[in-house]
DNA sequence: CTGGTGAGC
DNA sequence: GGCTCACCAG
């Protein structure tokens, strides 16, 4: 029984020595390799910055990002004047009275569009994050552009992790080509342990979190060392093509895993980044709060830390691990590795996303039906437009369901569903009328005079990528049937009779002209593949370097004025917005040993569609 | 399908 | 505090 009591252990994973399969072997390149080098990236005071930024003013301007009369995000000069969040804008501009405040866009009574005015009121305003989204995707195709070969995930509107395995070895090959091969005389072959490894140079690494007792002492170094400084020389780069390009600073931790990348990211803001060895692990962590682990700042980790009496992770390293997964389930056992520095969850490649949530607190507060269909109203707009977008950049994306949340003072709130069908003709009044139904639903229990919401919430839940075949029958014909009629046939043998030619159901591509932010987005991507394609010039076409298709001008008479152009960035779109979604280079595809709370042991379907599939 | 937790700006 | 997002339990 003893070989259960440690943590898992694999081939990979055994002791100290780094191999040729680890650096060679693609089957290698799992959790468990210990040259996996993560980054976790972040935009430092990412609204206070985007906001900067739009309004061209100089890097030295006190800013702060207003929501209604709180502040959402301070930048980096605002800071020295002591500003925090959870000031007030009265209190912020008494510590600077020089002070830039910015408030976020918002939509004006459920105008279709959102923007910056002069004037904004609760009242009558609906806020927009719209721009910041926008942003955060152009964030996210440098990453894609310049880490081409790793996973990267969208951890949230400002941050994300990076795969930097697979470009940290290609790098750490270049530097000692003779890793390349395995020696004749290795006497294990691949799994032969590699030669010492060399000093490294760290200059270009940004800062380097000391290990105990390290300062003059002799170091030994090590491959997995030399793993980090090539990903820090990277995502070092990374950062600063971020800068040139969009003119946002942000701040980055390298480690061998996410939850320590996370944690260094942090360690010295703005415009820096920490690289994490594995001797320098405890030493980072014994001192730090319990609860400023991730996933631990909540009840959790209020929980653990009130049990056992606990402050910094070190107070908690001497409690067993049978004790802890006794109080607090087995699966605490990912509290017990993180705290060690261990964490084995992948980073999965995703940048889609899964749920779009309007939501207003309203006020006054609404007490009829009638000012309730007015931010139903609002909230729809806000929604059609979000959906609209996001299908330019994610063409077929359609939600499943949605949601009517609701909130009467203090209560907890409450939500209703409905089935959203698909429709070719999206519109706010479509939205409305589904919306509208759940409406009735919810405020039905609520006697005349008793309403009294302060939320109002509707949201798109479970997008998802729709393929051709997927759209349903009934759903193609719904604006040509009576809504009632939608919900009560759903099966096929419902559909109308004699419909014999499957519908052309709508394309990849929608052929509207590009928004600024497509062709942008569109840019790296086709200058990444210019070079190959002067290289395989069609007649009268362009073969797709990435899928070999052949693209040719659909219209004859169009073909003189520039469509094959179109067709072919229409293409290379779509490939981007795959690889967006995280077609990439597929994943590891190993096991997970419960390293986050509740992981589940997935095994991965094939293919494109593995992306797409509900989990089950 | 509904509600709750955790995180972040 | 307002507005998001993801994930999970029942």
């Amino acid at each position: 029984m003893a070989f259960l009591a440690g943590p898992p252990r694999r081939l990979e994973d055994s002791g100290n020595t780094v191999t040729y399969r680890h650096l060679l072997s693609p089957q290698a390149m799992t959790v468990f390799n210990p040259l996996r080098t993560i980054a976790h990236c972040d935009i430092d005071a990412a609204y206070a910055q985007f906001e900067s930024v739009r309004l061209g003013l100089p890097d030295d301007i006190p800013l702060i990002c207003a929501q209604w009369q709180s502040i959402i995000a301070v930048n980096y000069p605002a800071r020295k004047y002591g500003i925090k969040r959870f000031n007030t804008i009265d209190e912020a501009k008494k510590l600077c009275p020089h002070l830039y405040v910015q408030h976020v866009a918002t939509y004006r009574n459920g105008e279709s569009e959102a923007g910056y005015w002069g004037e904004v009121d609760p009242q009558t305003h609906k806020v927009s994050l719209d721009p910041y989204r926008r942003e955060s995707l152009k964030i996210l195709a440098i990453f894609k552009e310049l880490v081409p070969k790793g996973e990267i995930e969208k951890a949230s509107i400002d941050e994300a992790f990076l795969d930097l395995t697979p470009m940290a070895i290609d790098r750490l090959l270049l530097v000692h080509p003779y890793l390349a091969s395995v020696p004749e005389d290795a006497p294990d072959g691949l799994d032969s342990a590699l030669p010492p490894a060399p000093p490294i140079d760290w200059s270009k690494a940004g800062n380097v979190f000391p290990a105990d007792g390290e300062e003059g002492a002799r170091e030994v170094t090590t491959w997995e060392d030399w793993a980090l400084c090539m990903g820090a020389e990277i995502m070092a780069e990374v950062r600063e093509e971020v800068w040139k390009r969009l003119h946002y600073t942000c701040s980055a931790g390298i480690a061998h895993n996410k939850a320590m990348a996370k944690l260094c990211s942090a360690w010295k803001k703005p415009n820096n980044q920490t690289v994490l060895r594995m001797s320098a692990t405890s030493a980072f962590l014994r001192d730090m709060d319990f609860t400023d682990i991730r996933f631990l700042g909540g009840k959790l980790g209020q929980a653990i830390a009130t049990e056992y009496n606990a402050q910094t992770v070190g107070d908690m390293l001497t409690v067993p691990l049978e004790e802890l997964q006794a109080k607090f389930g087995e699966e605490s056992i990912w509290v017990y590795n993180i705290i060690r520095g261990i964490d084995h969850t992948e980073v999965t490649a995703r940048v889609a996303t899964k749920s779009m949530l309007a939501s207003k607190n309203v006020r006054p507060n609404v007490k009829t039906p009638e000012q309730g269909h007015h931010w139903l109203g609002v909230l729809a707009g806000e929604l059609n437009v979000r959906l609209r977008d996001a299908r330019e950049i994610s063409p077929g994306l359609w939600p499943k369901t949605l949601v009517l949340s609701h909130r009467t003072g203090i209560e907890p709130s409450r939500s209703r569903q409905i089935p959203f069908p698909f429709t070719r003709n999206l519109s706010t009044e479509y939205i409305l009328k589904f919306a509208r139904r759940l409406w009735d639903e919810a405020t039905q229990p609520m006697n005349k005079g008793n309403m009294k919401l302060n939320n109002i919430a509707l949201a798109f839940t479970g997008l998802e990528k729709l393929e051709e075949g997927q759209q349903g029958i009934e759903g193609f014909f719904a604006s040509k049937v009576s809504l009632d009629a939608i919900n009560i046939k759903r099966s096929r043998s419902n559909s109308p009779a004699g419909s014999p030619k499957k519908p052309r159901l709508p394309t990849l591509h929608t052929g509207k002209r590009k928004t600024p932010l497509e062709a942008f987005l569109a840019k790296g991507e086709s200058s990444a593949s210019s070079s190959t394609v002067q290289a395989n010039p069609v007649p009268n076409g362009w073969t797709c370097p990435k899928c070999g298709a052949l693209i040719t001008p659909s219209d004859p008479v169009e073909a003189r004025s520039g469509s094959l152009a179109a067709e072919k960035q229409e293409h290379e779109d779509w490939h981007f917005a795959m690889s967006l979604q995280g077609g990439g280079t597929g994943g590891s595809g190993s096991g997970e040993q419960g390293a986050r709370p509740k992981a589940k042991v997935k095994k991965k379907p094939q293919g494109i569609k593995a992306f797409f599939t509900p989990k089950g």
